[in-house]
DNA sequence: TTGTAGGCGTTATCAA
DNA sequence: TTGATAACGCCTACAA
């Protein structure tokens, strides 16, 4: 089946990102069976019949008459190799397209070479930006280690998150963890320290647990937005909040209360609702709103996607958000430029963020020393259409 | 190190979706080192002190007092175990919490278990929901069969790209290939089959080479929604497409000439344009549309995206869509209803389609018969404001 | 129907 | 500074 085989051009690799999509549960492959003429049964086993083998380490050795061992600690950098040595191993392995057989090398370290997160939403389909921005930094940013990131969703708070950071962690799927959408007291947070597996996170959560990750400090921002729009002369601003034990919604939530009280207002029990950071949820509590006698003259939203759910329903009402209305968002998702009309919002950079969020995890994955172990970003403001002006 | 472990808790583990990131080029890691009081120098080589070994094969052989090699094939399913023999290996693999470990099964079938799909756009940071639910589903069906899913991006005919595939073929990264936003003339198509490595497409090419995979047919509808619009007394029907060399703007825009045709319309190439399926390319083409002296009073975009864009630019020029200016788009992506107005749009089942084009790549990939090769699917209309109504 | 043994490609230990 | 060798956990040809 082998022909005599060309050595794969020379090329260039430059570094590259890929998401890749596994299963967790046990494999128990469907038999295929081969009838034989005959009459015996024969396993089919494999089509493919590509040209030529992989190039192995095993390879790049014999071309080069040194031992395997050599190239090994070469490629990966040992000092105790000669530097012509070690310059002649990785040009020559470049030439000959060869790049370590992951598995193999997974299966010798014992390490996943894998960091994960799991995606607080239902389903699989995350059609919220913000999320495809923070797996993409991530992302990035593990594949500039040349490690994997494994991402799968489950509902927060259920049997199923539960079970899948446990398998993670206890089957070794990951070598380190990104949490975010933190609540309040979170058990992911306690288990993981116990486990003792890496792990950062965006947001802290109020256990007493050392906190190594990126907080957003929506405090300035919101006092900013809630000082701008009371100065736009609105009184009655309503909230449209997530669920309560969520960090972010403390946060954003004491913002806007904060902001009320700079401005002497008492906030409005019956205007402050909340809703589930979708499209859908914030439809539904701004219709709700809607319907008051007293209706509330801005909408203040935990994040983009409620907002433009609310601008909806604010639309639906026969309103022209922006002018009838006011709303507000939170996230600076790209979606947020092309509403009608476009979303005033707290932008944080989200890829830059899960970037420097996967950074910090695989230093700790790989015992280096933290610069910072809790990083601060302050989202910025851009005002737009949907608050007037 | 090894304390006297705890086997880990009796669970049931529903199959789940991840995705993950990984990184192609080679690894040359950088070294690290431990300069010790006495002044030597070790290598520092991993931080993790888990408080528990891995459950292998042999630990379940070992308490079974079977051999490894029954555990083997009973978890695979092989025909030549014993009923009761692989009853029970199959409840004690789960008791004890056995996996198998994927690295080691990887590289003895020196099969990747993995699949592939290259997003066709610039940056990983696919902020377009089609490619969201895409990958969904592809991934989804991918974990149904224990395989992974890379997922990486490159601009559609630039180097990387080309470099892209064939480091995934060449390097055996993926068993299989799926494809999407298919040119007319694909070198990809031309490469794969060249290369023997199973792929499926969404979208045939123009290529003579036999097409496994599944097709939108968008004439149906399209006709459909021409019919539609020009029963509203349209008569001057922009076009925003995509790229002329895809195979989704050949369709489409043959539907669209196809629909005014029927209505004895003669198309005017003013009018008709082309954008890059993207807000900003939809903002764009629109606002050129709309400096014409004599202004469409309909347009049909592409896609979703493209649509959202146009209603951007209409809005900024004072125009209400739905009453003073019509717009379309193409996908069904669960944005499009949130716009305002919210979109009238051909919906494609995108989470549908794409897992099941994976299903039919891991058939290929198995060897296994595959009931319809090439499958048709008819987006529905769906009416919204965008069309008045 | 079950068990034995060899090897997938890599890295780590130890000796040279 | 280098090389021989033994695992890592799994699958499978072959023998029993």
């Amino acid at each position: 089946m082998l022909l005599d085989k060309e050595l794969p051009k020379i090329r260039t690799l430059p570094s590259c990102t890929c998401l890749s999509i596994l299963s967790i549960s046990a494999a128990f492959k469907p038999l295929i069976e081969f009838y034989i003429p005959g009459g015996s049964i024969k396993y089919y086993q494999n089509v493919l019949d590509y040209n030529d083998r992989m190039v192995t380490i095993r390879d790049v050795a014999k071309k080069m008459n040194i031992s395997i061992t050599t190239v090994s600690r070469a490629m990966d950098g040992y000092a105790d190799v000669a530097r012509d040595t070690r310059e002649l191993v990785i040009r020559t392995a470049h030439e000959m397209g060869y790049t370590p057989n992951r598995a193999a090398r997974q299966l010798r370290r014992q390490r996943a070479e894998t960091i994960g997160y799991i995606l607080p939403t239902e389903k699989p389909q995350f059609t919220d930006a913000f999320h495809s921005e923070f797996i993409a930094g991530l992302g990035d940013m593990a594949a500039e280690s040349n490690f994997d990131l494994l991402v799968s969703a489950a509902a927060p708070e259920s049997v199923a998150e539960q079970s899948l950071y446990e398998r993670w962690v206890q089957g070794r799927k990951v070598d380190g963890i990104v949490l975010n959408r933190i609540r309040l007291h979170d058990w992911r947070i306690q288990y993981l320290s116990e486990q003792k597996i890496p792990f950062v996170s965006l947001e802290r959560s109020l256990l007493p647990v050392e906190f190594i990750g990126i907080e957003a400090d929506a405090n300035q921002g919101f006092l900013e937005l809630m000082a701008y729009l009371i100065h736009q002369g609105h009184r009655r601003i309503a909230y449209i909040g997530a669920a309560p034990q969520l960090k972010i919604e403390m946060d954003r939530y004491n913002s806007y209360l904060a902001g009320l009280k700079a401005a002497g207002i008492l906030p409005d029990p019956v205007i402050i609702t909340h809703a589930n950071l979708t499209p859908e949820g914030g439809y539904l509590a701004a219709e709700r709103l809607l319907r008051l006698e007293n209706v509330p003259t801005a909408m203040v939203c935990v994040n983009d996607l409620t907002a433009i759910g609310a601008m909806h329903a604010a639309n639906e009402s026969g309103l022209q958000v922006g002018r009838d209305i006011v709303i507000t968002g939170f996230d600076g998702i790209s979606d947020s430029a092309h509403t009608q009309p476009p979303l005033t919002t707290l932008d944080q950079p989200v890829y830059k963020i899960a970037h420097q969020l996967a950074g910090m995890l695989l230093a700790l994955i790989n015992g280096q020393p933290l610069v910072e172990q809790q990083v601060k970003i302050e989202p910025k403001l851009i005002f737009r259409k949907s608050t007037g002006g």
